[in-house]
DNA sequence: CTGAAAGCGCTTACAG
DNA sequence: CTGAAAGCGCTTACAG
């Protein structure tokens, strides 16, 4: 009952309205000359049969899939999850469906989705990396094509790339410590080969550097996880380090640290400063609420889609170049002058 | 160069092994005795041409599609994201695909995507909606088979449903509020017809009833939303309701609703406690750690997809059921006696 | 065990 | 403007 019978097809549409598929299907797909009489009674038949395509037959028939695909490490994520979102919106916008692909750090996953893509599963892809490519990853894009790498960089690729702008970021977060008089700052980012670790840290140290004087950056990098955050809190802890302010280069990096400085009643912004990067989780309800570095997300998913969709893939020498967007900060109450210790 | 050259096909593999089509295509699903030799020269072939099979043209050919389809109502809150992220690995593990949609309240979207599920497009469907349905979905679902219905009900449906188990929850938060002495409570909601938010005030009263005596439930039932929490927040802050406790439904009530609390200078839970549901968010960071039900959202995800493949769809009247998914309290540190006012 | 052939349901030159 | 027919790349009875 609930089960398939054999769903109606366009011969089912034509039969019905007396005319041939190919009118049908030249009706559906737009390139017609409305006769408005047969129109009319195409329409009916369509109605009447509730008929609707079906989209392997249209894939197979087309060669392309109105599908795109995005590949991320996390779905779980916030952030990823907004970008997921957000990629999602754009691409029901233009009638796209969205394959969605979660790595979980495992790189043979990456390399399948890509192969995937390469014969033609899907019309493009959004790809998303967490670590580090040994230039396999690369390899492959380049003999893909049609992939845009997002958020952080696979070196050797030369496709378009859409990041966030990082060294910005860390900028910013350098210029609020530094303006509230921090020249020491712990610096806990991801993994250290990824771009996004390297040019905060590249924006952290430039803003220390702009404001004169002496200052020192120690850098524990590691993941951009929990686990991260609450590791790097105890060795800085157990080490001893006299940093005044502690960057977090991500929202969970920023919750495993302050779970660890609740836990040793490390009081913040008191006893140290702290400024977190994202700001896609609840930050302002932590205690005290997190100053952070805004991510533009959902611009980056919307953007990486518009990318995909605007690039002549038939030059391959204009392919090449990246995309940064502009990031924020949002102040709130966990930086204050260093205390007197 | 880097655009799509005709893909190798079968018909490639074959001529390279000096085989027929249909002796490849056997090999790669299974149906065969290997010949031993030939399928070393077969192989070598797949190997040499890096063939991968059409997903389109397999899928025209065998009906199905391999893909599940989830709909979900919003994939950036953190809720539904952990739930899209537990269906994506559970489907990649059994070698689906998932193809996501997002209705954000949009009820023609979810009109749509069923019927795209009825032409075959997905072999299944996982459907979550976020409000009352007005019968059309139901009727659809009917006929279209192969969903399953996870989350919040959609009345009519006869198919297979899965729930968290809301009673259990609210009864849950409804003893614990009961154990520090509260009897005026102070419910937010999601939509009142919604099942999630009747089980979970059904618990509630229960746990209050049966720990006896004269008891008190103020009822504000709106959105599973940050917005509403602040809007119930102020209400009944204006009404000047005096509950001693608030049970949030979901971590997005309780964000907005310690918003307005923080901000109107009321201490949680000095002045009034607050007990939450979901627990997907960082609630233990929340200033104070709020004690909330927790759901068991991968379980759902994961429970979800293995009912849509076990499923004897072909038995309409084994269809019916609804199975439970238990929940669990996370007691931090929201809940306090009433404080003597 | 293996192959020729039909069929899945569209799209799209190519002819009227 | 409209149709017959080939083709997209598989799978799978049906015969050897």
């Amino acid at each position: 009952m609930t089960s398939t019978k054999r769903a109606t097809s366009l011969k089912d549409v034509a039969d019905a309205a007396g005319v041939s598929v190919t009118t049908v299907s030249r009706l559906l797909n737009g390139s017609l000359q409305l006769p408005s009489e047969t129109k009319l009674r195409i329409d009916k038949a369509i109605q009447d049969l509730k008929y609707e395509p079906n989209p392997h037959a249209r894939r197979l028939s087309r060669g392309r899939s109105e599908t795109i695909g995005l590949v991320v490490p996390d779905i779980a994520n916030p952030f990823f999850a907004t970008l997921v979102s957000a990629v999602e919106a754009a691409a029901d916008t233009r009638g796209l469906a969205l394959s969605l692909h979660a790595t979980l750090n495992r790189p043979g996953r990456e390399i399948a989705y890509l192969r995937s893509l390469a014969r033609n599963h899907v019309d493009g892809l959004l790809f998303i990396t967490n670590h580090p490519d040994d230039g396999e990853l690369a390899a492959l894009i380049n003999q893909t094509g049609k992939v845009i790498v997002v958020d952080e960089d696979v070196p050797n690729a030369r496709v378009p790339k859409l990041f966030s702008d990082n060294e910005l970021g860390g900028y910013l977060a350098g210029c609020h410590l530094a303006d509230h008089g921090h020249r020491r700052v712990i610096y806990i980012g991801g993994p250290q080969e990824m771009i996004s670790t390297r040019r905060r840290s590249m924006g952290l140290e430039r803003a220390l550097r702009e404001r004169g004087g002496p200052f020192q950056v120690f850098r524990y990098q590691g993941n951009y996880t929990v686990e991260f955050g609450r590791e790097a809190a105890c060795r800085f802890l157990d080490e001893g380090i006299q940093g005044t302010a502690i960057f977090a280069s991500s929202d969970e990096i920023a919750i495993g640290l302050i779970e660890v400085l609740r836990a040793r009643g490390i009081s913040v912004p008191h006893d140290v400063s702290v400024i977190g990067f994202d700001d896609v989780g609840p930050l302002h309800l932590f205690a005290p609420p997190l100053t952070a570095i805004r991510q533009p997300v959902r611009a980056l998913g919307e953007r990486a889609l518009a990318l995909l969709l605007e690039t002549n893939w038939a030059e391959p020498e204009s392919l090449a170049f990246e995309e940064l967007l502009p990031v924020e900060i949002v102040v709130r109450n966990s930086v204050a002058p260093p205390s007197k210790s």
